[in-house]
DNA sequence: TCGATTTAGATGCCACGGCATATACTGTAC
DNA sequence: GTACAGTATATGCCGTGGCATCTAAATCGA
């Protein structure tokens, strides 16, 4: 029903609403299951765990990754930063910016946090990990990705 | 960098990542296009979408759908309502619920929006649907959807 | 038939993102 | 150096969704 495949150039609508769904359900999924244990959701779990790999990243490095306006990242760094997990440093070569990095706090909750992450995203997606092209559909998302980042399609505007 | 796609089981995690950013800039740039050309968001167009072609639908079975908090649904149809898109029938075999159904100016504006999604999802497409295994990953999505809507998983609470 | 449970949906409060705007700083032209 | 365009981000208003709660109606049990 999903996706009824022509021959020529599959079924856009059917493939986009697909994604769409099974990322509204996993995202949920997720959700739930790193409030329960962490007291965060995947949205803050996704800005801790980059600054993680990218300490020192400012704002727009963040807006810019996960296609999110600057405005809203600012208020959740804000945010963040309330909880004491994220730590705004000013930035010795341009005062307008801030150089962002993980406290100790910050580290060890994204470090746990990744643990259950990673289980809970096994446990979700194992079905599918098994006995189908898996491979093939990453490398189709992975270059979609590239190619929707490359042309800056689906920044949002503030 | 996003899929490192280890032997057995491939990056649950790279997979999630590429599928929560393509996703999420895939409904930005529709949106652009949808609200520019409508008035309207893809959410609400998927709202109407649904209802077109599940006349007399309830609340329930688009927050089913859609994965969506129940009261969120009792709310956007409330919106698309007082636009005049959507009319509420009182459902003679459950007092409690309604039956939905497109007004003619909800028709009229649904099959213009639906040329408008189905070119620019075209558009966005385009450069995947050649020279990708893009069944392959249209078959994944498709068998993962319907698992997870098998199992319920990541439906709201509301 | 009547009370208890369940179900459908509506509503209130809150968190969060988009967008527009304001603010502070930087680089450039003169 | 000073005005001016550009950049980085912070802030305010608004729309929307999650969750908890409320009501009405259906269903179930004795």
């Amino acid at each position: 029903m999903a996706s009824k495949s022509r021959c020529d150039v599959g079924d856009p609508a059917g493939f986009f609403a697909d994604l769409v769904r099974c990322e509204t359900r996993l995202y949920n999924a997720l959700n739930d299951r790193l409030r329960d244990r962490h007291g965060i959701v995947t949205s803050q779990f996704e800005f801790l765990s980059f600054l993680r790999e990218h300490p020192g990243a400012r704002v727009a490095d963040l807006a810019t990754e996960f296609a999110v306006g600057i405005g809203a990242t600012s208020k959740g760094v804000d945010r963040l930063a309330k909880q004491g997990w994220v730590l705004r440093q000013p930035n010795p070569s341009d005062r307008r910016s801030s150089l962002l990095t993980l406290t100790e706090d910050g580290m060890r909750l994204v470090e746990a946090a990744r643990n259950t992450y990673t289980e809970r995203l096994a446990e979700l997606l194992d079905a599918i990990l098994v006995g189908s092209p898996f491979a093939a559909a990453a490398q189709v998302l992975s270059q979609l990705r590239a190619t929707l980042e490359r042309d800056q399609i689906g920044m949002p505007a503030g």
